[in-house]
DNA sequence: GTGATGTGCAAGTCGTGACTTGCACATCGA
DNA sequence: TCGATGTGCAAGTCACGACTTGCACATCAC
């Protein structure tokens, strides 16, 4: 089942060096720590370390190919973050539209029941 | 115009405290420096400079109202940055759709060439 | 077997980011 | 005008995360 925690996924993803690794193994299709630590500034210990927390973090997996060890992407943890932004996002306009709502409502209201009263 | 940049939003939510802020707003609709550090364990200062980093990344924009200032949400950067990992993710699963399409073209070809070598 | 290549583990350095404290300045209500 | 409330700026502490170095162990090709 291994469960997507989102906290996880954007720690992860907060680091610069782990965000170019996961576009990396996006686009070439996988790769090693070896491999990865070639296309970049930093060591290969270094990448095996970020591997360990995007793995962690469920954007990752990885399987034994002889002496080697090949990191794959994991989508289903991206798509669940992205699903929690478009929420918070969603969660934000909603309330927008309900304020705008009712101050229409009101704004009617207003104009139903005193008209005179207020603007005369 | 104020491009959102994907890199600044993922560090801002790197952090717990941020994306509580972040949520908070969302559930709440806005609030001050002073209200928000009254929800969290730590001190208005902490907020304020997590409201920065939030201000810096475009997920949050103030309005001054008398002495106090009002944060809200901007959800264009939480969508924006939710399709770059939408992008990432669709990268990834287009990747192993052509993988497996080729592998089924060369199973396909492979029974065509020589049926009887293989499977007997 | 031997060298080359790839991985695993451990310890240590170092910067920086999260948070606090303290005080000065602005705005509201009485 | 005065106290209460809210904000702004500056400096300092401190832990943690990113990264390196060094070495031991496994696997492949010859």
């Amino acid at each position: 089942m291994t469960a997507v925690h989102v906290e996880g996924v954007l720690e992860a993803l907060g680091d610069p060096t782990r965000r170019v690794v996961v576009e990396l193994l996006a686009a070439t299709g996988g790769g090693t720590a070896t491999s990865l630590a070639g296309q970049l500034p930093v060591t290969r210990q270094a990448v095996v370390q970020h591997l360990a927390v995007l793995r962690e973090a469920g954007l990752v997996e990885s399987r034994r190919e002889g002496r080697e060890v090949r990191f794959e992407l994991r989508p289903a943890a991206l798509t669940a973050t992205a699903e929690w932004m478009a929420d918070v996002a969603a969660q934000w306009d909603n309330r927008l539209r309900i304020i705008a709502e009712i101050a229409e409502t009101a704004q009617v209201e207003a104009q139903l029941d005193a008209p005179r009263t207020i603007d005369g």
